[in-house]
Parts: C-alpha cells; sequence; structure tokens
DNA sequence: TTTTGTGATTAGAAAACTTAATCATATGAC
DNA sequence: GTCATATGATTAAGTTTTCTAATCACAAAA
C-alpha cells in the first residue's frame, strides 16, 4: 500500500496542493491516495523527493512486515520466514537445491 | 532509465525466460526494457525482488543496488530469487528443511 | 444562512499497456 | 551452402488504465 495518506498528514497539507505541486488535479491524487490508480515511475520519484523518503518506502517495499509482501505468493512467505534465523549452512543447501533448475 | 537490461544480461538471461516468470509475453518485457511502457508498482516490487536489488536502484534513482533490502540477508535475496519460477514441489521440499532442522 | 475548504465520486476522453503475430538477425547443425 | 532455432524488435489491434472537469457530500467558519 502506498503510503500517500501519511505522508501528506504529516505535514498537514491538502490534497489539491499536493496535486498542484505534482502538477496533476485533485481527483488524480486522491486517486492515487487511495490506490485507485498508481502514479508513473516518474510520478513516484517526484512524491519520493517531495516528501522526502524513498521510492522503496513510499510503495511500501523497505517495511520489512509480513503483511507488505503481499507480491509473494504463500509458499515463498513461508519460505522467506523459515530463513530468518535458519542456519547459514542449511540456506546454502537451500540455494544449491534451488539452483538445481536448468531452465534458463 | 530503468535498469532491466544490465541486470538481466548479467544474469544471462533471455527476455522470454524473464518474461515468463513476470507473467507478461516477451514483447511486454521488450518495452519495459526500452522504456516504450512501465511495469506497474506491483511488477516493479516483482522485478526489484528478482534481481535482488531496490527498486529505487531498479528505477535509476538510487546508485546503490543494496539501499533499502538491508532488512534481508544476501543468503535470503538470493533464496528468494530463485523462489522465483521454481517448481512448487521444489519449494514444498525447501519448505520441509527449513521446517526440520530450524532451531525456533 | 452562506461561504469556504475538504475529500470522494462520476462519466467520458485520452493515454498507456498488453499481446499474438511477425520481422530481422544471428548462430549452430547438418 | 541450407535449414532450423533462438533472440530482440516491431506492428496493429484490442484492452485496460489513467486523467480531468464537474460535481457531490460534508464540515467548519464567517
Amino acid at each position: 500500500m502506498i503510503r500517500l495518506f501519511e505522508l501528506r498528514t504529516e505535514k498537514e497539507l491538502s490534497q489539491r496542493s499536493v496535486a498542484k505541486i505534482m502538477n496533476v488535479s485533485q481527483g488524480t491524487y486522491n486517486n492515487w491516495e487511495n490506490s485507485n490508480t498508481q502514479p508513473s515511475i516518474e510520478q513516484l520519484i517526484a512524491l519520493a523527493n517531495f516528501f522526502g523518503v524513498s521510492v522503496d518506502y513510499l510503495i511500501g517495499y523497505s517495511d520489512s512486515s509480513e503483511s507488505d509482501k503481499n507480491y509473494l505468493t504463500e509458499r515463498q512467505r513461508e519460505i522467506l520466514k523459515l530463513t530468518y534465523g535458519a542456519d547459514p549452512k542449511l540456506q546454502d543447501a537451500v540455494i544449491t537445491i534451488l539452483s538445481s533448475r536448468t531452465d534458463k
């Protein structure tokens, strides 16, 4: 989830004021904030710049909480979860197993 | 400028193989790589994950490829990357291995 | 009450995206 | 040499997404 609402309200700004800075209509900015539509990469960078955060943070990617990893499948999330605190040797074994695929 | 070409060629992968992992056509991936079109935020995250870099780096906003993924170790990023497109049975085997030997 | 400021919503137009099919090349096998 | 295969680029058409002006609903202030 994109972090526009918290960033904007922290600065006590209206949707219209941020929209004007971004050169879009208030309706467009509202759509971004409510995830009805998505800003372009260029707009993401401009927003990150304006709010003084990284794009990773802006789009909720740099947060390490598990709930943010919705882009992963259930199996991938399970694997990632299990890798936390796992023995490095065991992790290497997993890497070896997964690397055995040769279908590039 | 999005850094897809260098990330893909470094790994000696074809456009078709990456496109398949991303569940898009080769033409679509080609458009991303040549900046004719842009991936969605969700797709950007999937690409960053697959190539093991931050979104900021992927889109050329940051020079550091490591920046915002410090919450994952190198091994974890490698494992996560390898799980993309891996056989579900292989993923289940990995889950079993990690579950059976990991201390809680 | 009237005005002002706010975020949400709508419909239609515009822009962007996706894809199958195809093209042009290059490489390797025979 | 010919043929087959693999690659990235391109096209055209359909689809999806995005954008905006206008408007709505609500709240607060004048």
